[in-house]
DNA sequence: TTCAATGTGCTACAGTCTGTAACATTATGA
DNA sequence: TCATAATGTTACAGACTGTAGCACATTGAA
């Protein structure tokens, strides 16, 4: 029993099932079981994807409401939210809270190279300028 | 002989176990297993370690070296490395490729804060130049 | 009211990974 | 040759994931 609540989740750790499922839900509003297997492409029972968003559900990423008898699920969270954690723990576990750190390793790796860094560092002073613009209010959907 | 080469290892999805030992081993140039328990603090037995080490070696992260009968391992890949592809991988899955998406997602589940984003671009661009100054000799990947 | 359809709720099971460790084997110095 | 200190090999239980079957409920129709 995994007994566990709206505890912090790591989506790194899905399987690659489940984040499927998770991306498929992730670019409708609602979205019902059938309509993901139909998306997912890969031939697998319905009670294999209800499985699944169960799963997802229980874990907190996605919610549901019933429409008429029928499941529709929507994410808990935005993608962005939830990958925004999950690199929160990776910076946590292995650059020791340095987003910089990571950064640089990312550069290093070859995961970033010169020129996006250039575009993002742009990118982030203009983010930065209309978030504080928003900021005193609340959150802005989006 | 690991068979793998750089094959794309992904830290996040290993254990606590496991994370903690390679985090003792990247604090070191050079580890045996009985230091990284004793470093450990955990009650465990040494073979319990050296399962670890060796799966850890296994997967690519560390490599070791004999002394005198005796495994020194050391890392293999530097910390910030793995943890860029580890987030690669997250920004692949989740933000569609987009570090900046991920960035502001960042911001958003407030792993991130405006200050430090600040700082961060200011870095960036830091880093950035001194980056492009050792450039032109060196080999530009991209 | 009863029946069939449709949708959900529970249960299961095999494969894989991780934590944890015992036991076997080998090399080395006395 | 023997004890010692390391490593190599093997194991096993618990958790998680992929995959799905089957029972149960609800509802529209006959």
């Amino acid at each position: 029993m995994t007994s566990n609540t709206t505890a912090g989740h790591d989506p790194v750790e899905l399987g690659e099932l489940e984040r499927s499922i998770l991306s498929i839900v992730w670019r409708h509003a609602e979205i019902t079981a059938e309509q993901v297997r139909d998306e997912l492409g890969r031939p697998l029972k319905e009670s294999t994807i209800r499985t699944v968003l169960r799963r997802l559900e229980e874990k907190g990423y996605l919610a549901h409401s019933i429409d008429n008898r029928t499941f529709l699920y929507r994410p808990a969270e935005s993608r962005q939210r939830v990958a925004g954690r999950a690199v929160k723990r990776i910076v946590d576990w292995f650059c020791e809270g340095s987003v910089e750190a990571l950064l640089v390793g990312m550069v290093d790796s070859k995961v970033l190279n010169r020129a996006e860094l250039q575009r993002l560092a742009e990118r982030i002073a203009a983010a930065q300028q209309s978030a504080a613009a928003k900021d005193g209010a609340g959150k802005e959907a989006k």
